[in-house]
DNA sequence: GCCGCTACTGCAATATCTTGCAATAACATC
DNA sequence: GATGTTATTGCAAGATATTGCAGTAGCGGC
């Protein structure tokens, strides 16, 4: 079978797990972590600044982007990159999954769990590479978009 | 087998084929077109533009990467992203490839063209969708980081 | 060789993300 | 509840990439 994180977390436990590992528990964190926690599947990191610009409106992007590298090594978050190289964070959604984009119509989807688990075989056995599947982005064409054109 | 368009191009040639398409070729093209030219693989767009600007310290970065979005028009170079979501360009490098990036080492290898045809096999049957091979990324851990940890 | 059309450039603003550093504030300890 | 240690923040600068717009200059036609 893929490998199967489980990303679905506990919010509540968090603030614990940070001073447990000598991590502070401060304002600016509990806001990044308040606004992860009503969001549910995929954020970007520009549109989860402008969510805690939303509350408070003093946020700071480079707070931001270090707390999310501090809540990725904890392993509450996993982040990949859009088409176009942007940052997008996994947040509580289940299994580890990468995605497709369709250059033509700009679609998106989750790469289902059948391909993907063949596409980490293979690249295990031919190259000896374990591939880390949340940060996998296949960009190309999509069946509508090949079928109409 | 692997889709296996080939990037090997005749750069001599290249001015004529901008002016059959109506765009004209000016002296900033040329000097992005020379440093491709000299170029075998790989080439990051601040790279490019870092050499450019070697040549010519006028260069400005928003006409270089113009210029590269036409000559990926025209088929010329295509690019990816590394690891980070940064834009790596191919050019003259024979057929597409895909490229692993190990985040233990920093290291970077071109997927194997009996992965890749594996990889678009199964996303053309699985999902329907046809991958485009040069802008794929797989980040995850080699086998040399595996054994060492 | 000149002219006109319009593709292209330069520039300034913007978006996203990272980094170094000095000042601040968590929190464990007493 | 005060204190010291040091993790964290805010800020400024920088790297990479994109976009709108006004002025410039390629080049096809004469
Ligand atoms: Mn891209
Ligand atoms: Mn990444
Ligand atoms: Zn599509
Ligand atoms: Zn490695």
């Amino acid at each position: 079978m893929a490998t199967s994180t489980d990303l679905r977390v506990s919010w509540s436990a968090v603030p614990a797990r940070f001073r447990a590992r000598g991590l502070r528990w401060t304002p600016q964190r509990r806001a990044v972590v308040e606004v992860l926690s009503e969001t549910d599947g995929h954020i970007t990191g520009a549109e989860l600044v402008e969510r805690c610009r939303a509350r408070d409106a003093q946020t700071i992007p480079s707070t931001v982007y270090r707390t999310l590298d501090v809540l990725e090594e904890l392993g509450l978050v996993r982040h990949g990159h859009g088409a176009d190289g942007r940052e997008e964070y996994h947040v509580g959604a289940g299994p580890e999954h990468g995605h497709l984009y369709c250059a033509t119509c700009g679609g998106s989807w989750e790469i289902s769990d059948a391909a993907a688990e063949r596409i980490v075989a293979t690249l295990a056995e031919t190259d000896g590479f374990e591939v880390d599947l949340s940060h996998v982005t296949v960009v190309g064409r999509c069946r509508a978009c090949d079928a109409g054109a």
